[in-house]
RNA sequence: GGCGGGAUAGCUCAGCUGGUUAGAGCGCAUGAUUCAUAAUCAUGAGGUCGAGAGUUCAAGUCUCUCUCCCGCUACCA
C-alpha cells in the first residue's frame, strides 16, 4: 500500500505576520514539523522543509492603518521577530521566505494565469460598496457604522466589536468608509472564482477513499465539507494590498490571500533551489502539510483544487493537523495578549529550547484541545528531563572520569542481561520510527526519554560502583555500554531536542551519528577520550515559574482594565433625536426558544398599547422561566424585522458589559406597562 | 440548530480491525540504593473506561438516545 517515496516536500502552515509566534503555534505545527523533518534527514532522506510569513490580507492593512504605517513596514517588523525566533528555537527550515517576495509575486501571479486562461474560473460580477472619494471597493471591514442591534456607532461592515454581533454591510445603519468618510455607494464589480464543485468528485474520492488514514479531525472535516456540498470561491478581492490580478482590466483588484498563501510554499520552494520541480511535480515526491486545525479546508479542499486545476502538480499524501494548545486554562488570544511568545520566551529563559520543545511535544494537542501551564512546565523539566535524562547522561560521564580518567573502556565479555538490554534498545527504535512516520510525535518523544530510562536502568541492576570492588574487568563493559547508549541517546532526541543532543555529542566529544547507528553499541571506540561533563539540564525553581505566572497575571490585570474602561461617548445628538424614539416599560408575558437557534428568544410582551412578539438575541444569558413576569425596556417603534420566520415588533433593551454579559434594564419597582421612559 | 472532534487512574495521555485480571509517564505510599543535579531502581495503592439502553458467547472498543467541553456554521435589530 505504501509508496516508496524518494523524496519528502514538508510544509509549515505560513504565520500570519501581524504577530509574533507563540507557543500554541509551535505546538501545533512548527515542533511536530521540525521533529518530522530532522528525523528524516538523520535518516538520510531527501528531505527539505518548507516555510514563511504569510503577509497579504486585510487584517495587515488594518493594523497599518492603526499603527499609522504602510503594510510592508508591519509586515517587514513579523516577519523579522518570527523569522529569529524560529531559529531561536532550532526549528530548522531549508527556507523561510514571505509572500511579499518578488519570487512569490511571479510565482503566483503565473499560476493565476494558467488557471485564467485554461478559462478554470468563472467570473462573476456583484454589487458591492465602493468609497468615491477614495476611488476604491471597501471591504467589509472597511465599511464602519453604527450597529443595529447595539447601537455601537463604529461597528465594521462584518462584525461589531462591541457586541460580537457578525453583521454584513447591508445592515448598518449610516454606513461609511473608514478610509475617507464618504458614504460608500454600491457599484458593481467583477471576481474570479474557482468552482470546487467541479472537484468534489476528485476530492471525494482523493480523500474519502484514498485517505482513510488521516487523522480522525482532518477526515472528518472534510467529509463534512464534501458532504454539504461545495461552493465555487473568490480568490479575488478588491484590495490593494496583495498580488495584483495579473489581467487585463483588474485594476485595484487582488488575489485572495488564500489564493496567494498556499502558492507560497511552491514560490518559496522556487527560492530554495533550481530543482524545485521535483519535489513539486514527480510522483514519488510525499508532500506533507503540517496546520493547525483552522487550516484543514484550505488545504485538503481548496489548495488541492487549485494545484489539480493547474494540472501538473501532486497532491499531499498527509496534512497531519493538530488541535489547539490552551494557555493556563484560557484560550491564546493575540490580541488580548494572552500567550507565551516565543521571542519573549527565548529571552526570558536562555538555553532552555529544549525544554520548551520537550513541554509543547509532550504536551502536543495531537487529538484534543489541551493547556499548557507553567506548574506542568516546570515538572516536567525537573521530573523527567533533569530526573531522567540529564541523570543517566551525567552518571555514565562523571563515573568514565572517575575510573578511567575519561578514557572510554573497552567491552569485554556480554552478560545475558547486557543482551537484553541491548536487545532493548533495538524494539524502542523501531517503535520510535513507526510512530515518526505515523505523525505520533507525542508517543515518539516517550519512546526517545525510554532510552535514558533503560540506560538508568541499566546502571541500578550493574552497580558497578560496587562491582569495581570486586570485578575491574567487568566495570569496563558496563560502563562502555552505558557510553555506548549515551551516544545513542545523543541520536534519538536529535528531533525533538537539537541543542541536547549536540552537547551530549560534545561532552563525549564525538562527531554526529547517522540514525542507522542508533542500537549498535560500537559507536564510541576504546580508548577514546571524552570531554568534560556538564549538567544537561537544571532544575527550574518556583521563583522562576513565577515570574512567568505574574507575567501572565500582569496582562490579567492589564486586560481587565482595559475592559473596565467605557466607551468613548457618541456623537452628539439632538432632543428632537431623542424623542423620536419611543421606549415603554412592558412586561414580559411569555418566552420561549425559537427553534433551531442556539441564541434567539421568542418573547411576548405586553407594551401597555398592544401585546406583541419580540425577538431576543439573548437566550445564551437568560431560561425563558427567569424572565416571565420581568419588566423591560422596549424600544416600541423600531421598525419591524423578520427573523427565523417571526416578525419582531421592537427591541429589548440591555445593559451589556465588555464581556458580553447581558443584564436586564428594568424600573427599581413594578410599573404599569405602557409607561414612557424618557 | 446542523456538522466535525473529544469525554479512560489525582494530573497528562495510549488503547489498531470487539476476546483472558483496562495500560504508560508524572504525582502519591513503601522498600532498596548512593555512581549521579536529594537524582535512581523495585513494589504497591488508585479507574462501575461521561450517563442510559441495545447487538453479541464476549464491548472503552459496534448501534441508538442523552449530558458536558472544543471548533466550524446558521441565527443575533
Amino acid at each position: 500500500m505504501e509508496k516508496n517515496f524518494k523524496r519528502y516536500l514538508v510544509t509549515s502552515a505560513l504565520p500570519y505576520a501581524n504577530g509574533p509566534v507563540h507557543i500554541g503555534h509551535l505546538a501545533g505545527v512548527y515542533i511536530p514539523s521540525d521533529i518530522y523533518t530532522r528525523y528524516m534527514r538523520l535518516r538520510g532522506r531527501d528531505v527539505i522543509h518548507i516555510c514563511g510569513s504569510d503577509e497579504h490580507g486585510v487584517p495587515i492593512t488594518i493594523k497599518a492603518k492603526k499603527e499609522g504605517i504602510t503594510p510592508q513596514q508591519v509586515v517587514d517588523r513579523y516577519h523579522e521577530i518570527i523569522k529569529n525566533a524560529f531559529k531561536g528555537l532550532g526549528i530548522e527550515f531549508d527556507i523561510y521566505s514571505r509572500t511579499s517576495s518578488d519570487m512569490h509575486t511571479v510565482t503566483a501571479s503565473e499560476f493565476f494565469r494558467k488557471l485564467y486562461e485554461q478559462g478554470k474560473f468563472v467570473e462573476q460580477t456583484s454589487e458591492q460598496y465602493f468609497d468615491e472619494e477614495a476611488k476604491m471597493f471597501l471591504a467589509d471591514r472597511y465599511i464602519t457604522g453604527t450597529c443595529p442591534k447595539c447601537g455601537n456607532e463604529r461597528a465594521y461592515g462584518d462584525q461589531c466589536e462591541a457586541c460580537g454581533s457578525t453583521l454584513s454591510p447591508d445592515e448598518l445603519i449610516e454606513p461609511h468608509s473608514a478610509l475617507s468618510g464618504s458614504v460608500p455607494v454600491k457599484k458593481a464589480t467583477t471576481h474570479w472564482y474557482l468552482p470546487l464543485n467541479e472537484y468534489e468528485q476528485m476530492l471525494r474520492e482523493w480523500i474519502l477513499e484514498g485517505h482513510k488514514e488521516w487523522k480522525s479531525n482532518v477526515y472528518g472535516q472534510c467529509k463534512s465539507w464534501l458532504d454539504g456540498g461545495l461552493q465555487p470561491r473568490a480568490v479575488s478581492r478588491d484590495l490593494d494590498w496583495g498580488i495584483p490580478v495579473p489581467v487585463e482590466g483588474a485594476e485595484g483588484k487582488v488575489l485572495y490571500v488564500w489564493f496567494d498563501a498556499p502558492i507560497g510554499y511552491i514560490s518559496a520552494t522556487k527560492e530554495l533551489t533550481a530543482d524545485w520541480e521535483k519535489y513539486w511535480k514527480s510522483e514519488d515526491t510525499k508532500l506533507v502539510h503540517f496546520i493547525g486545525k483552522d487550516n484543514i479546508v484550505f488545504h485538503c479542499i481548496v489548495f488541492p483544487s487549485m494545484l489539480k486545476a493547474h494540472g501538473d502538480y501532486i497532491l499531499p499524501e498527509n496534512v497531519p493537523s493538530n488541535e489547539f494548545l490552551n494557555l493556563e486554562g484560557d484560550k491564546i488570544s493575540t490580541s488580548r495578549n494572552w500567550a507565551v511568545w516565543l521571542h519573549e520566551y527565548l529571552e526570558d529563559m536562555p538555553g532552555k529550547e529544549d525544554v520548551l520543545r520537550y513541554v509543547l511535544c509532550a504536551n502536543a494537542p495531537e487529538t484534543k484541545d489541551n493547556d499548557f501551564t507553567w506548574k506542568d512546565y516546570q515538572a516536567r523539566n525537573n521530573n523527567e528531563l533533569v530526573a531522567v535524562l540529564g541523570n543517566f547522561v551525567n552518571r555514565a560521564l562523571v563515573l568514565t572520569q572517575k575510573y578511567y580518567g575519561g578514557v572510554v573502556p573497552a567491552c569485554g565479555e556480554l552478560t545475558e542481561y547486557d543482551r537484553e538490554t541491548i536487545a532493548e534498545l533495538s524494539t524502542i527504535k523501531s517503535s520510535l520510527e513507526n510512530n515518526i512516520e505515523n505523525y505520533r510525535f507525542r508517543e515518539a518523544l516517550k519512546d526517545a526519554m525510554n532510552f535514558a530510562r533503560i540506560g538508568n536502568k541499566y546502571l541500578a541492576d550493574s552497580e558497578p560502583w560496587k562491582v569495581v570492588k570486586t570485578d575491574a574487568e567487568r566495570v569496563k563493559t558496563i560502563l562502555n555500554i552505558a557510553l555506548q547508549i549515551t551516544a545513542n541517546i545523543a541520536t534519538a532526541i536529535e528531533p525533538f531536542m537539537p541543542f541536547s543532543a549536540t552537547k551530549i555529542l560534545n561532552m563525549l566529544n564525538i562527531n554526529k551519528l547517522g540514525w542507522d547507528t542508533l542500537g549498535s553499541m560500537d559507536v564510541i571506540e576504546a580508548g577514546h577520550t571524552i570531554g568534560t561533563p556538564s549538567l544537561l539540564f537544571e532544575k527550574i525553581e518556583d521563583e522562576t515559574i513565577q515570574r512567568q505566572l505574574d507575567k501572565l497575571e500582569a496582562t490579567k490585570a492589564a486586560n481587565a482594565a482595559a475592559e473596565v474602561k467605557a466607551e468613548p461617548q457618541k456623537e452628539e445628538c439632538s432632543f428632537d433625536d431623542f424623542q423620536k424614539m419611543d421606549i415603554r416599560v412592558s412586561t414580559i408575558l411569555a418566552a420561549e426558544k425559537v427553534a433551531k437557534t442556539k441564541k434567539l428568544l421568542k418573547l411576548t410582551v405586553d407594551t401597555g398599547i398592544d401585546q406583541r412578539t419580540i425577538v431576543s438575541g439573548i437566550a445564551e444569558h437568560f431560561t425563558p422561566e427567569e424572565l416571565v413576569g420581568q419588566q423591560v425596556l422596549v424600544l416600541v417603534n423600531l421598525a419591524p424585522r423578520e427573523l427565523k420566520g417571526i416578525l419582531s415588533q421592537g427591541m429589548i433593551l440591555m445593559a451589556e458589559d465588555a464581556t458580553g454579559a447581558l443584564r436586564l434594564v428594568q424600573p427599581s419597582e413594578a410599573v404599569k406597562a405602557g409607561s414612557m421612559v424618557g
